[in-house]
RNA sequence: GCCCAUGUAGCUCAGCGGUAGAGCACUCCCUUGGUAAGGGAGAGGUCGACAGUUCAAUUCUGUCCAUGGGCACCA
């Protein structure tokens, strides 16, 4: 007699076993109708799992995060449904839950056309429609692998032929389409309501790409219409933001065919990168760093002692001169290591702190290019730091501090932590990488901050430490790190004399707060919008005439504070007043100074800020003051 | 690098087997206007590049280049 415990902590008895559904259904008829799946004891099951013995048991709907979970993956199958109607011939692989949605891979000897991707959602919605049940049923192995091969499906015979052989093999069958799944799924297609195909695109079988190409359909599924509508329309906003959009409307870049993966920047977007640049040389002044500069070209034996010529050279730009082969440099450890390298170095010169605004070229993939975020041509804010092992926790406790600071003023204040433990590929004892894990552990544990561990993600040469910052549209991207490398300063033959008077190996910390100056910057914009903070602004203001008789007076301000080291610019042209403070407007210009014959008799002017506020008038000294104050604060304008 | 799509004026985009069109921007003229587009005129294109088919190619086919969306990659 199966006693069942709700989560409300009520308990419910049964004379005899009964159904997922059947629970629902004796709680509520609503319920029933808006269940999708069952949580018996901490397991996702369908509402059709018997229970006949005493559980805790949940009813799972859309509403809640698991629920959408088993919606989108019935979608999926939907969709593979609908495919196997219409292009009988494609071969179905797997189709598994991503983030807002869902992804299904097929093999078909042609390409989907976008009409075809119509007409695969018109099927779906029609299926759908027809509430078709869907029952699971447990197979032998052989037999499963005999069924699909007789179904033509050769790529779900090859997954369940690596499904370990203890484990159960379920198979899901809605109308004419069965397929292998562990499930749950939703009981009946009916479920399916809010569902989009979005793209086609091409992937690897298993992700490897030796393998033959699959063609994937991306779709989207949600509980309700409004949150598709809202998804839907947080793309188009993101589109907006798109930072290769805004830096051609607000000529801040641009790039052009015959320099794939490399920006030219223009003078706006010069000076955001220079405002950017000069305050993290302070960065560096303030913090024990060393600013240096190392040659763009380095030769070949240099790239072979690093082993990058071994591993990368087909990433490397490369070229010769008078017989000797040269590389354009990845990186800037190499570089930095020659200068430690140049002097004889004491333990008493440790740790010893370079930092670089170092350009760097890497032969990045074709289809790897996206805007100025992933480039061929590059500049990061490179630091090495040449310690001793002891030296490490502090080090990176250290610049933990100095990362949060930074991206503070930037105006990123959610930062995701992540460590990224020793990889099965590595070098240096184990002994090396506890310690090194463990004072990586130990800086962020006395930092007080949360971290997620990511077994087998570091590099090979030593465990990292990653900083993701999260934008002002829920969008992550990782910038910061900071590595330990065991190898290269030996590779690279860096030494230093130990209180003992014989010769170490140093560790080295790689270390970077924005990483690409030219990615951080395209964040920078798309997190804005391009409206930045004023003090990024490449035009701060803009001194606008009402008409031609107040020319001077406009000339006259712009003067003044651009002599208060403002950027600023007048607007002298022959256009109305609304003419051009839309064309500013449009530009996110922060402040538009207006001057008409009243502001010439007062010596004052009128002031409009960014989002259209009127702060009415005011002396040039008290604007100049205010702006200088809100530079200072990197602060946003309102 | 792989799959698919795209490439027409500075920008956004229409168009088409018979040597190109709009809006905005640009130049000139009129207008001197108080908080998101005043009016008129003008200039501007080897239709991504190279081949092929054709009497004729921006249009059809092929190759290449670049861009976009994914995949793979990211020291």
């Amino acid at each position: 007699m199966p006693v069942v415990s709700l989560p409300d902590g009520s308990r419910r008895e049964f004379a005899q076993p009964i159904t997922v559904l059947e629970l629902a259904a004796n709680i509520g008829s609503g319920l029933a109708r808006a269940a999708v799946a069952g949580k018996i004891d901490g397991r996702l099951v369908d509402t059709s799992f018997v229970i006949d013995r005493d559980v805790d048991c949940a009813i799972i709907t859309a509403k809640e995060p698991a629920g959408l979970e088993v919606i989108r993956h019935s979608t999926a199958h939907l969709l593979a449904y609908a495919v196997k109607e219409l292009f009988p011939a494609a071969q179905v692989t797997i189709g598994p839950v991503i983030e807002n949605g869902f992804y299904y891979d097929f093999a078909f000897q042609r390409p989907f056309t976008p009409e075809d991707l119509q007409n695969i959602e018109k099927r779906m919605a029609e299926l759908a429609k027809r509430d078709l049940p869907v029952t699971r049923e447990v197979w032998q192995r052989d037999e499963a692998i005999g069924l699909f091969h007789s179904l033509g499906e050769h790529y779900k015979a090859e997954l369940i032929e690596a499904i370990p052989a203890g484990d159960e093999i379920s198979l899901y069958r809605e109308g004419d389409f069965v397929d292998l799944c562990r499930g749950p799924h939703v009981p009946s297609t009916g479920k399916l309501k809010i569902f989009k195909l979005m793209k086609v695109a091409g992937a690897y079988w298993r992700g490897d790409h030796r393998n033959e190409q699959l063609q994937r359909i991306y779709g989207t599924a949600w509980a309700s219409k409004e949150d598709q509508d809202s998804y839907l329309h947080m793309l188009e906003e993101a589109e907006k933001r798109d930072h290769r959009k805004l830096g051609r409307q607000l000529d801040l870049f641009h790039l052009q065919d015959e320099a794939p993966g490399m920006v030219f920047w223009h003078a706006k977007g010069w000076s955001i990168w220079q405002e950017i640049e000069q305050y993290m040389r302070r960065v560096y002044q303030a913090n024990g760093y060393l600013e240096v500069k190392c040659p763009q070209i380095l030769d070949r034996s240099l790239w072979e002692k690093s082993g990058h010529w071994d591993n990368y050279k087909d990433n490397m730009f490369t070229t010769e001169s008078e017989k000797r082969d040269y590389a354009i440099k990845p990186m800037n450890c190499p570089g930095h290591i020659q200068i430690f390298n140049s002097g004889l170095r004491s333990y008493r010169d440790l740790p010893l702190r370079y930092g670089e605004f170092g350009s760097c070229h890497r032969n990045e993939p074709s289809g790897a290019l996206h805007g100025i975020m992933r480039i061929r041509g590059f500049t990061q804010d490179d630091g090495h730091i040449f310690c001793t092992e002891n030296q490490i926790q502090s080090e990176v406790a250290d610049f933990i501090v100095l990362v949060r600071k930074v991206y503070d003023d930037f105006g990123f204040r959610d930062i995701g932590i992540k460590l990224a433990l020793r990889p099965e590929k590595r070098v240096g004892s184990d002994e090396v990488w506890d310690k090194a894990e463990s004072a990586l552990r130990e800086a962020l544990k006395f930092s007080n901050l949360h971290w997620d561990e990511l077994a087998g993600e570091g590099a090979f040469y030593g465990p990292k430490i990653e900083f993701h910052v999260k934008d002002a549209i829920g969008r992550s991207w990782q910038c910061g790190t900071v590595q330990v490398d065991f190898s290269m300063p030996q590779r690279l033959a860096a030494e230093y004399v130990g209180e003992d008077n014989s010769r170490h190996t140093p560790v080295m910390l790689h270390r970077a707060i924005l990483g690409s100056l030219e990615r951080f910057i395209g964040i920078l914009i798309e997190n804005h919008a391009g409206a930045m903070p004023l003090w990024l602004s490449p035009v701060q203001a803009v001194v606008i005439n009402i008409s031609e008789k107040q020319e001077r007076y406009a000339a006259d301000v712009a003067a003044a504070l651009r002599a208060a080291g403002l950027r600023v610019e007048a607007d002298l042209r022959n256009e109305k007043i609304t003419y051009k403070i839309r064309e500013h407007s449009l530009n996110k210009l922060p402040y538009q100074i207006v001057v008409g014959d009243k502001e010439v008799a007062a010596n004052w002017v009128t002031v409009r800020t960014r989002g259209g506020g009127d702060l009415g008038q005011m002396p040039v000294e008290a604007l100049i003051r205010r702006l200088l104050d809100e530079v200072e604060a990197r602060s946003g304008t309102v």
